[in-house]
This record gives structure tokens, sequence and C-alpha cells, in this order.
DNA sequence: GCGTCGATGGCA
DNA sequence: GCCATCGACGCG
């Protein structure tokens, strides 16, 4: 057994560094990651299971393409911080900014399996908000803080597989891109799965 | 099992 | 007037 654990304090939680780079290349490296939320003296874990890459300002889905503003403005910051913002007036959706500042891109949170026998669907990012209480109040949070991060896979790589995102219809060539990832052996995967998904 | 539809509020 | 959604309903 590797004895570090045992001499670092804490286990390792994912560093500034590691969300510094483009979306398509983090959401797939957050499949597999395990995500801690600390609120109100209780610590919920999860281990994601699918994303979405929202590469910048000239991709359509992403909300940066309406440029800077007031919602839109933690996308254009550091790399790290949560960017949650509320859809169809009743769902939050939990992303992860990526790049370096400036540069808007950020990876959407669709899914993940709950742990330590906890009993929680996870399975969609509306879902997944509610059940981790990840909300509006957590936009702009750092995750290399202590209350909401993330941290490295444990056990097996993941067979990861990628699709088109879900519910951008809208964002003319940009919809066929294939910037959804998700676990393949994962029965947490929400619904639109789809049988030609391509290995990555 | 599928497709359709309404809820509900912030934003441009 | 849109939505990076979800769950309820009606079908047969």
């Amino acid at each position: 057994m590797n004895s570090s654990k045992a001499i670092v304090g804490r286990p390792a939680s994912l560093c500034r560094e590691f969300y510094a780079r483009p979306a398509i290349e983090l959401a797939p490296a957050l499949i597999g990651t395990i995500l801690v939320h600390r609120i109100r003296g209780r610590e919920y874990r999860a281990r994601l299971v699918e994303t979405e890459a929202y590469v910048g300002q000239h991709d359509l889905a992403c909300h940066a393409s309406k440029g800077r503003t007031k919602r839109t403005a933690v996308m254009f910051g550091p790399p790290g911080f949560a960017y949650v913002y509320l859809i169809y007036g009743m769902y939050d959706m939990f992303n992860i900014v990526a790049a370096a500042e400036g540069d808007a891109q950020a990876v959407l949170v669709r899914a993940a399996e709950p742990l330590d026998g906890w009993k929680a669907d996870l399975s969609g990012p509306g879902k997944l908000c509610r059940a981790l209480r990840i909300g509006r109040a957590e936009n702009g949070l750092d995750l290399t803080g202590e209350k909401l991060f993330l941290r490295p896979p444990g056990g097996e790589k993941s067979r990861i597989v990628r699709t088109p995102r879900v519910g951008v219809d809208y964002s003319g060539d940009w919809k066929h891109e294939l910037l959804r990832f998700y676990d393949a052996d994962s029965n947490a995967v929400s619904k639109p799965r789809r049988a030609d998904a391509q290995p990555i």
C-alpha cells in the first residue's frame, strides 16, 4: 500500500492547475473524480459519471457566446470556480470553470453516483444539484477550497464514451459536436444514452 | 415503453 | 420569448 495517505493530513483535492486546461480535455478527466460538498455539518460525496464541455465564446451552445454578462462573468474568470445558474425557472446547473482567465470555457456536471451508502438519484444535472444542495448560492465558489471540491479518481479507470450534448438543438452545427462524456459502465448516466456513442 | 406537455423565473 | 430540465400523463 501507498504510505503517503498516512503521512499527508488529509486526502488530496484537485488543485487549480488541474482545471487550467481546455474544457474538452477537462470534461473527460473529471469522469471518475469524487465530488465532495460539506454543508450544514454533513458531507455529501458522489462519483462523477457524466459531463459536458462548453468550449468558449465561439461555441453557440455556450452561455459565453452571448458575451460577458452578470450571469456569465464567472466563466470569464480563472479556472476551478463553480458556475451555477438557474434554468427553466426551477433547476440549478453546476458547472466547473475551465481554461485560462478570460477564456470562457466550462464543464457541466450532468450525473454522478452517490457514495457512502447514500441513496440519491443524481442522474441528471437538475437532480444532482438538488440532492447535493448545490444552488446559486454556490455560484463563484472556489473549488480548491474546503467546502465544495473534487478528489482524484480512485480505483479502476473509467471506460469513457462521447456523444453530442443534450438540449442544445438551437446551437446550429454545434449541436453535432461530441462534447458530452460519460462512463459507459455506469447506470447513473442521465437519459439519453446512445447506441452510437464513440470511444474516447 | 414511448412522446408530449406544463411548471416556473431570470435573462437578453 | 427563450431556455445546458424534470416528471406527470396518455397512449393502447
